[in-house]
DNA sequence: GACCAGGCACATC
DNA sequence: GATGTGCATGGT
C-alpha cells in the first residue's frame, strides 16, 4: 500500500533543508572520475574513509580511467584499503573500467552522451554497481536527470509516513518523480541534503528523541 | 569493545 | 518476492 504524497511537503521540505544547510555543492569530487571512483568506494561506508582511499589514488597520480583500467587489482585493492571492502571494491572498479573501455573507448564524454535511460540499464549491468550508485553516476558524474535515492531518504521519509519503510528503492524514486519538478539541479541538491540532514540527525534508531518528527528536527523543521 | 557507515551480489526459502 | 549473509576499514 502507497501513501500519496503531497507534492507540496516535498517542495517544503525541500526548501526547508535549503533554507537551514545552504547549497551543498555536491558531488565532492574534482572530476566526473573522481565521482564515479567515488559512488563506488562508499557503498556501505562512511565518506570519511573513502576520502582517504580516493587521495591515495591521486598522490599516485591513478584518478584517471587510463591508469586504474591498467593498474593491477592486487595494488588497487591496497590503496584503496581504508574504503572498506577492499578486494570486492576493486574488483567494481575494474568491472567500471572493463565496461567503460570496451563499450566506450574509455572515454566518459562519450559514454555520457548515450540517452539516460539506456545509460542506466547498462550500468545496472555492471557487477559492482546497483540503482544507487547508478544513478549516483548518471546525476553526479553526468549531469544525468535521475533521483538518487539512498538509506538516508528511506529513513527520513519513512520516519515522516511519506513511505513505506519497506517501499522498494524504485518506489521511493517515484514518489520523487511524481512530485517534483524534473530539474537536474533541483535533484542534485535534493538528495545532497537529505545526506546532510541524515548525518546530523538520523544515525539513531527510528523514534529516538532525535527523530525529525521529535526534539532535535524542530530546530530545522 | 560494540556499533555503525551515502550497497551490492548471492544463496536460500 | 522476501530475508539473511559476506564483504572490512576507521570513527564514535
Amino acid at each position: 500500500m502507497r501513501k500519496k504524497a503531497n507534492p507540496k511537503i516535498l517542495k517544503d521540505i525541500y526548501n526547508r533543508l535549503f533554507r537551514y544547510f545552504g547549497p551543498r555543492n555536491w558531488w565532492p569530487g574534482e572530476t566526473p572520475f573522481e565521482v564515479i571512483v567515488g559512488a563506488i568506494l562508499t557503498q556501505n561506508t562512511a565518506w570519511a574513509n573513502v576520502e582517504k582511499a580516493i587521495q591515495n589514488l591521486k598522490e599516485e597520480g591513478l584518478m584517471l580511467p587510463e591508469k586504474l583500467f591498467h593498474l593491477r587489482q592486487e595494488r588497487l585493492a591496497s590503496l584503496i584499503r581504508p574504503a572498506g571492502y577492499f578486494n570486492i571494491k576493486s574488483q567494481r572498479l575494474k568491472s567500471f573500467l572493463a565496461f567503460l573501455f570496451s563499450s566506450y573507448q574509455g572515454r566518459l564524454n562519450k559514454m555520457f552522451r548515450s540517452e539516460t535511460v539506456i545509460l542506466r540499464e547498462e550500468l545496472l549491468k555492471v557487477k559492482g554497481i546497483g540503482p544507487e550508485t547508478a544513478d549516483s553516476i548518471l546525476l553526479y558524474a553526468g549531469g544525468k536527470l535521475t533521483f538518487v535515492v539512498d538509506a538516508y531518504t528511506r529513513r527520513i521519509f519513512s520516519r515522516y509516513g511519506l513511505i513505506d519503510g519497506k517501499a522498494s528503492y524504485h518506489q521511493i524514486q517515484t514518489i520523487f518523480y511524481q512530485n517534483l519538478p524534473h530539474q537536474v539541479q533541483l535533484f542534485n541538491e535534493y538528495h545532497a541534503l537529505l545526506v546532510e540532514l541524515g548525518k546530523t540527525i538520523c544515525r539513531k534508531k527510528p523514534n529516538c528523541p532525535a527523530c525529525p518528527l521529535k526534539t532535535e528536527c524542530l530546530k530545522i523543521f
